[in-house]
DNA sequence: AGAATTTTCTACCGCGTGGTTAGTATACTG
DNA sequence: CAGTATACTAACCACGCGGTAGAAAATTCT
């Protein structure tokens, strides 16, 4: 037997581990988020915590892949069957969407993109950035959008009103999010649009 | 002697303590910035700082509000003479250009309003979401901004594109923040104009 | 049933945290 | 010169942190 397979308890205590970690980080951010807690979370002690994974780290690492896996795979599939101007538009829709159906995971993400310097530089999601300049990119190609735009200081501007509305929606539930991001394509559409 | 008029140097000490915070929490985050760092830091004992501070938070407290004072005046300045849009343009500017000649109190600020929702709860500005939906407004009744245009939901797009802006600066000294605030401006009058 | 292995717990370790206490130079003041 | 307020330091405290050691359950395999 080469390779170890995972037990069935293994993947169980896995993925319940992951759960408690993300509403764990939700709840008290990443500085509140401790071993301790995490166990006494998932109904266990400290030791077994570190039994399925190497250390606290790992668990909160593994954590905020899942969330992330979790919203491209929602977000990609909204995108990917769309090209143009239309594209960027879903990207748009179906983000705002997501992160409002799943507040913890919301509350994670804004969490691990304002990661301290300290060691670990920035787990923030490298190519966000260039991921919506490249929509922003073919809009224009497509001839959606003018040929001056500037794909990414436009995806800057973006996805900075993104996170804006996402947050904003976390401590006003009142706040229409999808309003707001029809707001946001409208501008858009209104700026770029020929 | 019914009120107790500071010292020469406790004066001078408090505005060291709040320098050096301020740098502290720029290259390490809230949460690495300790109370044993800050005495090191200003060349003190722990207890010196509890001296003329109470708390360890009252030191970080002191020291946002330092730099939440400084870019309030310069934008207020900035922006006080205008009106209408030219006020709204001028926010934008002025908050830019501030924030990139001053790193140190931009990392303070983006750690500041993302603060542990802990106990204390957010010390993020309460009211810059409100000012500027303020300014959009005022440019609407001015004349320079379409009737439609919704303050509100635009204030939270153009604050977070703000954010975004001068987030990506700080990992990226190339980006051309300028240029950004200008495409967003321009963003705007396209969108909002008329 | 018995052996092997997976999973878990209790107890502990060293460390850094914010904060306190007692004592001590210094400097101003009556 | 005596008295007092200022501005500090060294030592200490209790606590929560991440992580470890070894034994004890639980589970699975033969």
């Amino acid at each position: 037997m080469p390779i170890r397979q995972p037990t069935l308890t293994e993947q169980a205590r896995r993925t319940q581990l992951i759960g408690v970690t993300i509403s764990l980080v939700a709840r008290h951010g990443y500085p509140g988020t401790s071993l301790a807690r995490i166990a006494e979370a998932a109904g266990i002690s400290k030791a077994a915590v570190l039994y399925h994974f190497p250390s606290k780290d790992a668990v909160v690492r593994a954590a905020y892949a899942s969330v992330l896996d979790g919203v491209v795979a929602r977000v990609g599939a909204a995108v990917e069957p769309l090209a143009g101007a239309a594209a960027l538009e879903a990207y748009i829709r179906s983000l705002v969407a997501y992160l409002r159906e799943n507040p913890d995971h919301t509350r994670m993400i804004i969490e691990g993109l304002t990661a301290d310097a300290d060691v670990t530089d920035t787990p923030h999601s490298p190519g966000r950035t260039e991921s919506v300049a490249a929509l922003v990119a073919a809009a224009r190609d497509a001839g959606d959008y003018r040929s001056d735009v500037d794909p990414q200081v436009t995806a800057v501007i973006i996805n900075g009103a993104l996170d804006a509305i996402v947050t904003v929606s976390l401590t006003d539930p009142a706040f229409d999010t999808a309003r707001a991001a029809d707001e946001l394509i409208t501008m858009l559409g209104r700026a770029w649009g020929r």
